[in-house]
RNA sequence: GCGGAUGUAGCUCAGUAGGUAGAGCUCUCGGUUGUGGUCCGAGCGGUCGCGGGUUCAAAUCCCGUCAUUCGCCCCA
């Protein structure tokens, strides 16, 4: 019997991140008021499975685009038969092509305009990184409407946001920004240009904050007039980056800059149509405060289904963590999966990553491991009854109650209350006829107390 | 998937003229009679990532491999 145990050594999965009972205590009330906020828009709640049929992943695509697919984990049996097709299932990349999917499929249940809220993981194959997960949740919230939906959707969003997140328990000193965008700008600009490919330019343009001025120059003017070409002929491209230097506070602003700049000509309807929709949106957001959200033309997005507004959210300290928060207006995002055209709104809170943040920093309001209020504490064997009586009375009456689980001494059974944080320990009375006890273990004070009238000290 | 760094106790880390391992924290027990957090004492706990090679001898040198981590791609 000289062999040891052979053990298998536990280790985080990179990319899966796990919490604390006292850090999930936490999550946990984050949960709770994203979702109480988002409800109080009128937004309904769904969740959809882990997994969607990789045909229905893959019809979102529109033509090319970002290829996320080497980001998709695919779902396989382990004992795979002989003949069984290759994998079908995937696990969601995000919540925006499950709702297109959801909404296509129960089309005729649905109220429109459909809007709904949806906090569940995604997962993404990735590196992971600071801020960066392979599996990790995501709170959405989306307005779907049949053939029109009103501009009002794409200002309500970050207004909702804005709310969500500059309320969350451990923010409270943090300062972030909502920047925003729409794509007609800049596929405006490529029309009035006459450069196909805005794609491509889109993408260019998403790397500016990361990649600088000079690079991105460089990048477009090789893209669209081809290598070797004289920095003057692409003006419009350099006046519109000079445009992506600032962030505009309100319409006002936005006009200005653009009026003032005279190498870009704002003729062009989708371009013209791309800064009205802008500018309406942020004059509905003028009710926040100076900062929370600016125009900023640098934003773009990744993802090839967005049409129009975009969203972006920055810890204005430090934007190289990445977004936050992120969204946008699609079209038609539906149109792959049924013959309606369904265009939608919404923006989706990386949750993890902000979460992972704050609780890095220490500022998240941490309660006690336990949620108890109180522990009973068990005096001797023969209290095992009056323990649990006394803890069920104070239960009934709407306190939390963990009761030991043998009479060690009391030492212990207190020392269990300290370290789980546990805010009061009851003493059911030693001998017939004292009376109970409850001590306070914030300041040691202890009292004399019934469980049917008991309540928690002031403060 | 591509580049850099790292891999010793549950955690954070010491340990280079190569000689089969240490500290702090955690955890367990104790410091007598019914009470925590401090202090004191004792104890548990290590295939030195894994596999080869050099050597009488390797955590320590060489090769490979895996993992972690930072950056790139991409994105919440």
């Amino acid at each position: 019997m000289s062999d040891k145990k052979r053990i298998y050594k536990p280790k985080p999965v990179s990319g899966f991140p796990e919490w604390l009972p006292e850090e999930r205590q936490a999550e946990q009330v984050w949960f709770d008021h994203i979702r109480r906020v988002f409800e109080s828009y009128g937004f309904c709640s769904i969740e959809t499975p882990s997994v969607e049929e990789l045909d229905a992943i893959n019809a979102k695509g529109g033509d090319g685009g970002a290829d996320v697919d080497k980001e998709i984990y695919v779902l396989e049996r382990l004992h795979k038969e002989e003949g069984d097709k290759k994998a079908h299932l995937a696990l969601h990349f995000d919540q925006t092509v499950p709702l297109a999917r959801y909404t296509a499929q129960h089309f005729n249940e649905l109220v429109f305009p459909f809007k709904r809220y949806q906090m569940q993981r995604v997962w993404r194959g990735e590196r992971p990184q600071a801020g960066r997960f392979r599996e990790f949740y995501q709170c959405d919230i989306d307005v779907i409407n049949i053939d029109h939906l009103p501009l009002h959707f794409d200002a309500e969003m970050p207004a909702i946001i804005w709310e969500t997140l500059s309320s969350l328990p451990g923010m409270e000193n943090e300062e972030i920004q909502i920047r925003i965008s729409n794509r007609k700008i800049l596929v405006g600009l490529c029309e009035a240009i006459g450069f196909q490919d805005s794609t491509s330019v889109i993408r260019i343009v998403d790397r500016l904050e990361k990649d600088g001025m000079v690079s991105t120059s460089n990048k477009l003017r090789e893209l669209i007039y081809g290598e070797n070409t004289p920095a003057t002929d692409e003006t419009p491209i350099r006046h519109f980056l000079s445009l992506c230097r600032n962030k505009y506070n309100n319409s006002d602003d936005l006009r200005d800059a653009l009026q003032t700049n005279k190498g870009i000509d704002t003729s062009n309807p989708t371009l013209k149509e791309g800064i009205k929709k802008l500018a309406f949106v942020l004059d509905q957001l003028s009710h926040l405060p100076e900062g929370a959200v600016v125009a900023d033309l640098s934003i773009v997005r990744g993802l090839d289904y967005y049409t129009g507004t975009v969203y972006e959210t920055v810890f204005t300290e430090d934007p190289g963590y990445g977004s936050i928060c992120s969204g946008g207006r699609y079209d038609d995002l539906a149109g792959n999966y049924i013959n309606k055209h369904l265009p939608g709104v919404g923006i989706s809170i990386g949750f993890t990553r902000l979460f992972d943040r704050i609780r890095n920093k220490g500022t998240l309001p941490v309660k006690g491991i336990s949620p108890a209020d109180i522990l009973v504490v068990l005096p001797n064997e023969d209290s095992r009854a009056l323990m649990n009586e006394t803890a069920q009375t104070l239960r009934a009456r709407g306190y939390k109650v963990e009761t030991f689980h043998s009479a060690s001494k009391l030492k212990r059974q207190m020392a269990y209350a300290e370290k789980k944080g546990i805010p009061y320990v009851w003493f059911p009375p030693f001998e017939d006829g004292n009376p109970h006890e409850v001590k306070n273990m914030s300041n040691g004070e202890q009292k004399a107390a019934t469980p049917q009238d008991w309540t928690k000290d002031e403060n």
